[in-house]
Formats: structure tokens, sequence, C-alpha cells
DNA sequence: GCCGTTTTCGGCCCGACTGTTTTCAGTCG
């Protein structure tokens, strides 16, 4: 199927994950998640249009994958017949689907994998790099990974390639850099869920007595580089034994009395640590980290003559064991209240705990509704029913559907789809009475800042969502004036993920967020705190600027299907890190006092 | 490969930007 490259070799098959092959114990128990089925079909999707395949195929691929992904019910239990129900899943589809849950792949996938070389599915994450000249590279380089793609640039070998400009090569070898500033790390919900599967698993082995994720994951980090697993027992041996036995080990890093690392098939490292049951409170602490929180408490003990390791707080004379067994006892014998994890980054946490003046953190249990959600109208994969049922399942108090406008053309929106909508949102509001259902929008901020729409329309809107979706590389004094002018827009409430960041793939725009943020504590427009794992935007230390200019936020999913609406808890925590607390947030406010501000804005500006 | 006020083929996400060309292909959202 693909030409030959000029370079003969092996070809590199290190550094990226793939579904086990042969197929994981979970994999023939039936044990296959949606997720794992998905990742499948948007792997065969990648395969099929790097080489060259039909791009309609490669789309159905893409397009099934994230039904899938976002399906509510495990597809693994489903027959060829309830498969064909899910919206872009036909006979073909379905068929593989079957197959690649009783035997972990299926033969198109596995005919595409001995087609292309593994490192060109990775090459194409490359931004600005897609599949058509990935394989130029490769069939006329022998380009086959992110290091070979940049020994050929380093060595100008893009030069006399047709249609790689200079300017190209220099915009690659800024992708190769994006790319490498997040080489190790993966998003918070993959290390979340490997996690808990592995808390899970330890604390059923008998002798354990207490088990927990630690580290940055426990401080809500956006991103992480492994997984600190922390466990009690005064037997270690079993727990060692357990998670070296778990199905999705790839391989043993090291293993011993104290700690063994592994790392999963995903790539992800995971250390697991047993502590005897009378240190957990030190350990916990000591794990958690940030080092330089733990530097600061360190200091803050030997300045009262007493030390702290992960065994325990001692007095410094006489080694006498003063407290270890939980966190807030350690933090009460070093006269601080005790510290939410989130927080413990030394950024005048200590300080706070010192003088008692900690915020009541926002929690998951505080927000009342979502403000960002989209249906099948767009590009969700929903039908409003699906999301509007599984918000309620939830418990929220009000819910916003904000489907794209017309001017993000890709999504083919009109005003005629829009005002159908709001009359099946009104309608389903009759129905659903605990749930308010709100009819909104996100609205798309053009270069000058100016959104979709008249305001006679944006008027019939309960709440806008604005969100910036091109020209990223705008000068940072035109990105901000357009920021500005959409947060001056009488109708926008919301500024959706502010900063459009891409966790791993995209940096921030420029803009002078100080004035920004300014703009929208005196216009009274919220800004979003985007849950999506791969966003996290605004991130933690643009919260705390933007609070301290007084800005409100509402801590959104942006939810394309309904498992998304379970991303908020990554959103809570991002507020977490960024010191709110509910009254910071408009979606943990009750429905009047949020339809108060929704006025206000308007009345505003 | 999916889908259908169209019933079995022919369309499917459209428009803009960028860098490269000299009229356009690739990429992105």
């Amino acid at each position: 199927m693909l030409g030959r490259p000029p370079r003969p070799g092996p070809v590199s098959r290190r550094g990226w994950p793939r579904p086990p092959s042969p197929p994981s114990v979970e994999a023939v128990t039936g044990a296959v998640t949606n997720d794992e089925v998905a990742a499948a079909l948007t792997e065969l999707a990648d395969l099929t249009s790097i080489g060259g395949g039909d791009a309609f195929k490669a789309r159905a691929y893409e397009k099934a994958a994230r039904a899938v992904g976002g399906h509510r019910v495990e597809v693994a239990t489903l027959d060829a017949k309830q498969l064909q129900q899910i919206p872009g899943v036909g006979k073909a589809i379905a068929e593989k689907i079957i197959e690649f849950c009783r035997s972990g792949t299926f033969p198109a996938l596995e005919k595409q994998r001995a087609a292309v070389p593994e490192g060109l599915r990775h090459l194409v994450r490359i931004p600005g790099l897609g599949p058509k000249r990935a394989l130029v590279l490769y069939q006329e380089l022998g380009v086959t990974s992110v290091d070979e793609l940049q020994a050929a640039v380093d060595a100008g070998r893009l030069d006399d390639l047709p249609g790689f400009g200079a300017k190209t090569a220099e915009n690659l070898r800024h992708g190769v850099q994006v790319l490498r500033s997040s080489a190790g790390r993966v998003h918070i919900d993959v290390a979340t869920a490997a996690a808990e599967r592995i808390v899970g698993v330890l604390s059923e082995v008998p002798g354990c007595v207490r088990c927990a994720y630690a580290g940055s994951l426990r401080r809500s980090r956006e991103t992480v580089g492994d997984v600190d697993v922390l466990a009690a027992s005064t037997n270690p041996e079993p727990l060692m034994r357990a998670l070296k036995a778990m199905p999705d080990v790839a391989d043993v890093i090291g293993s011993g009395a104290k700690k063994t690392s592994i790392r999963t098939t995903a790539g992800l490292q995971v250390d697991l640590r047993v502590v005897p049951p009378e240190s957990w409170g030190a350990a916990l602490q000591y794990f958690t980290g940030s080092k330089a929180h733990n530097v600061r408490l360190r200091t803050i003990a030997v300045h009262a003559g007493l030390k702290l390791s992960e065994y325990g707080l001692f007095d410094g004379g006489t080694d006498e064991l003063i407290g270890s067994r939980t966190e807030e006892e350690l933090y009460r014998r070093l006269g601080l209240a005790w510290v939410a994890p989130p927080l413990r980054e030394d950024r005048g946490e200590i300080e706070a705990a010192q003088e008692d003046r900690l915020p009541v953190l926002v929690t998951e249990g505080d927000i009342r509704g979502d403000l960002h959600t989209h249906t099948d109208l767009t590009d969700g994969v929903a039908p409003l029913e699906e999301m509007v049922r599984a918000a309620a399942a939830r418990g929220y108090a009000y819910l916003a559907v904000t489907d794209h406008a017309p001017n993000l053309s890709m999504q083919r929106m009109t005003t005629e789809k829009m005002l159908a909508q709001r009359e099946q949102v009104r309608r389903l509001d009759r129905v659903h009475r605990r749930m308010r259902l709100l009819h909104g929008t996100e609205l798309n901020i053009d270069p000058d800042g100016a959104v979709d729409w008249d305001e006679e329309v944006l008027a019939g809107f309960d709440l806008c969502v604005a969100s910036v979706h091109s020209h990223f590389d705008q000068p940072r004094a035109a990105m901000t004036r357009r920021l500005i002018r959409a947060c001056e827009n009488p109708y926008v409430h919301v500024i959706g993920h502010p900063s459009t960041r891409m966790l791993g793939r995209r940096d921030a725009v420029d803009a002078d967020w100080e004035a920004v943020f300014q703009a929208a504590a005196r216009t009274g427009t919220a800004l979003e705190i985007n849950s999506s794992p791969e966003r996290l935007d605004l991130g933690d230390a643009l919260v705390l600027a933007a609070r301290a200019a007084g800005v409100k936020f509402a801590v959104n999913t942006d939810a394309h299907a309904t498992a998304h609406l379970d991303n908020l808890r990554y959103g809570v925590g991002t507020a977490q890190r960024g010191w709110l607390t509910a009254d910071d947030v408009i979606n943990t406010w009750t429905l009047r006092r949020l339809q108060s501000f929704l006025r206000r804005k308007s009345a505003n500006t």
C-alpha cells in the first residue's frame, strides 16, 4: 500500500502505546471498555488516512470512535443489532467492534498496522503536520518517528523536498518542541482511571489497611508524569505481587520490599509504596508533595525543634515520635490547619494555614448545573433528550444547552435549526420539573472580537458562551482587544476555554491577561474553567490571577457526549488549585442568583 | 464505511489560512 522509503531498515516501534496484542486478560474476559474500542477505531482512522486510504472511510471510523467513546452503555455487552443503533455504527463497524471485544483486535486494523509504520501515527500529532505530508516524509526521506524528523530538519534534508519550504521546516521544528515538552506526561483522566483501578485492586488484598493515590494526581495537577500509589500494611509482599499481576502491566521496572514500579500498557509509570499503618499520615503527606510545600513544612518543623520525614514527626533531640497516623495530626502539631492537596504548591497556603484563613474550596458537590454542553445538532454525539436525561441523573438544578453558532461553519448551524432546538428545549423543560433547561449557544469570537448573529437573535438566548476557535496566533495586543470586546458584549455571559490551550498540543494564546481579567470583572463576564482533560482552561495559574482581579468563574464540561459530564471533577480540581470557593463559581449558585447574574450582565454593559 | 422525506447510489463538514506555488494542496477547527 505504501511506497518503500529509499532508506530501508527496521521500523522503529519504540515509544508508542498501542492496545495489547495478543489481547489482555481483560479483553478475553469481555471487560473491554468503550474507551478501548474507541481507541482502536481512532487508530484505524489514523492509519487509514495516513496510508492514503479513502478519506470518507477514515472519517466514518473517527465518527464511530467518538460515538462509542461517548456511549452510555458498555458496547462489549451489545450484539450486532444493538451496536448498529449507535449513530455512525453500521454493519461493518459493528463486526469490527464485536471482533475487537472477543480477541483484542480485528483484521482491518492488523492489515493497516502492517502497512503503516507506527511512528507515522505519532508524526501527525505534530501541530501543522497532517497525514499527507507525513506520508511524503516517510516515502521520500524514510522518516518514521519524531526523532528522525528532528534529525532530518536539522540536517536540512527537507530543503529539496517539493512543498516543504523554509517556513514549513521552522514550523515543524517548533511543533516537535511542543510535542516534546509534553513527552512522558499523561492527561489527568488517563492517570485517574489507572490510579483508581489500582487502588481498587490493592484495597482488596488481605492485609491492606489503607490504600490511596498520592503525588501530583492527588494535587489535581493538569497532567502527571507518573502515578504514586500508597498502601499501609504490615505485610507488603502480597500487595507488590498483586500490582505486578494486574493485566495491563507492560513491564516491571523494579520491585523490592518497600517499593514496586511498573509501567502500564498505556505507557504510564506507577510507583507503589507500602508503609506500616502507623506511618500512614506522614507517608501520605510526604508522597503527596509538592516538593516546595514539603520543604516549607520541614523548615517549620526544624524551627520548632522537630524533624519531619515520611515516617512521622519526631522530636529533634530525643527522636521520640510525636505524630504520624494522619495528615491532620501532622499539620496540627506544626501549628497549621490541614491543607487540601490542590493547594500544596507553596503559593501562600502555608501562611494561610498558619493564620487559619485557608479558603473553603469549591467541591464537585457544590456544582448545581453545567453551562456549556453540546448535542448532536452540532458536533456532540448524543441527542438533546439524552444529554438532558444524563444531566438530570446527576441531580442538576439547571443545564444550559449551548450548541455551536453559524460562524463556525463546519458545524452547519442555522437560525432555523437553533430556533427548532429552542422549542424542543422549552418542551423538555416542562417535562423535567426538577431541572431548569436554559437554551444557550457557544458563539464564535472572530478576530475582531465580534460574535455570531445580531442583537435581536442573541437576546433570545438564556445564556451565551463565547469562545475563540481560530486565529490563535494573533499578536498580543490584537488578541487582548478581541477578548475584551467579547467581554464587553452585553449578550456574552461566559468566555469559553479562554486561553484555548490544548494540553501537550497547543500553547495558550498570547494576551494581556491582566487586562482581560479586569474587563471580565468590570463587565460581569464569567470566565470558564473548561473541564475537558485535554484543556483544563483556564489553567490554575490564570485562575489565581483572575480571582485576584475579582472575576467570577463557570466550571463547565463542554460535554460532547453524556459521559463527558463526568469530567466535571477535573475542572473542579483546577478550580481548587486556583483557590476558588463556591461563591466564586456561578454554577454553584441557585438558579435565581444565576439568572440575576445573567440579567445584570446586559444591564451593566 | 455510513446513511437515506432520496431506497441502493452518491453524497458525506465548510471555509479560511498558510506556505507554497503561479493556481493550489495541506491543515485546521
